[in-house]
DNA sequence: GTTATTTCTTGTTTTGGGTCAATGTATACC
DNA sequence: GGTATACATTGACCCAAAACAAGAAATAAC
């Protein structure tokens, strides 16, 4: 059950055997958080990769001021992690929390580098969702440089409009580096 | 020799053999572009990869104003690309073209899904390239959101300092999301 | 159902960095 | 060399969005 969402994820980019799904079952564990509850704390290191079964996290650094700057959502079907640390093994940059009651399927470095090793299809499946990732990545930095604030909020809205219903205003402002009162004001001016 | 800086930069990430380069060769095709000359234009599809061996190269769009906005360089040793028009198939977004004469090795789709079925190791030379270019994408868009113009200056001498030397100032300002002016009164600033 | 907490709105003020314009300085090209 | 073109600096002015402030709504907690 817990395990569906995934292999469902995979098999959009790779085909996958019933051994293969054996396999994979074992390289993960689950966690559950509530929430508010920390995946990961600015400072440790960023132990896992996390793919989100249920529910929302955020991550996002705090400036000297203590301002939450949310760089990337996990939704049902995402990966989240503070990427950096798990790779380079510097201590993380990023806090991931929860925003609401969340599962998620933990991937700790040791097994993604064995499962990279064994299941070459697996090599190709992060190949792939790597790849995806940069082009999402390319575009929201286009957009950070191009776009006004309400441009940057249409093109939100336009690529994910069911995060407006899931995850705060305030939050989504941050997400794209803007204030919330900024967010208010445009959907007050697209009223009119 | 053309090939020497495409080959070290794989054997950073993976372990190939003699044969393996013999095979690798046939894959690419050399391209020499003078300098303004353009790898890719809006509009057009993105057809290649393009391995930077010589010179430099930067990716961009046009607003409405006509205001360049530098999404990437390509020095040597570098790739670039519209990832998003050579991945998805739609049309480029982006104009690249040639700061100085450059010399670049072009993988087409074609060839690169060939590749990537018969040479597993480049699968996973692909996988760790864009690991780690992600690592960069997301350090970018913490930066933009977070930083000052004063900060997001000095974060760039910091990481890439060969690049003040390499790439006009009115290019690096845009790149960081900044107007040469801006980038001039910092530098008058930090002599003070 | 009352209270607390979180989230959102609206008004006012402030500011970082953009825009515009003019001048200076390299670098390239005949 | 001279002159054209690209690039950088400086100053004056402006504006989009941030910051600040105060309430209003909505949700959660008890």
């Amino acid at each position: 059950m817990l395990f569906e969402s995934l292999f469902q994820n995979i098999e959009e980019k790779v085909t996958i055997t019933e051994s293969d799904k054996t396999l994979l079952r074992s390289f993960f564990r689950v966690k559950k958080l509530r929430k508010r509850q920390y995946l990961l704390q600015e400072g440790e290191l960023c132990k896992d990769i996390a793919f989100v079964v249920r529910g929302a996290l955020k991550s996002y650094t705090l400036d000297d001021k203590g301002n939450e700057h949310v760089s990337l959502f996990g939704l049902e079907g995402w990966w989240i992690s503070d990427f950096r640390s798990f790779i380079c093994g510097e201590t993380a940059l990023l806090n991931i929390d929860a925003i609401e009651e969340t599962h998620v399927l933990l991937l700790s470095r040791a097994h993604y580098d064995t499962m990279l090793d064994q299941m070459p299809l697996m090599e190709r499946y992060f190949r792939i969702l790597y790849q995806n990732s940069l082009v999402t990545k390319d575009r929201r930095l286009i957009s950070s440089h191009t776009y006004t604030a309400e441009e940057k909020y249409q093109e939100l809205l336009r690529q994910y409009p069911f995060i407006i219903q899931r995850i705060p205003q305030h939050l989504i402002a941050s997400y794209l580096g803007l204030t919330t009162e900024t967010i208010s004001r445009i959907k007050k001016k697209q009223l009119i």
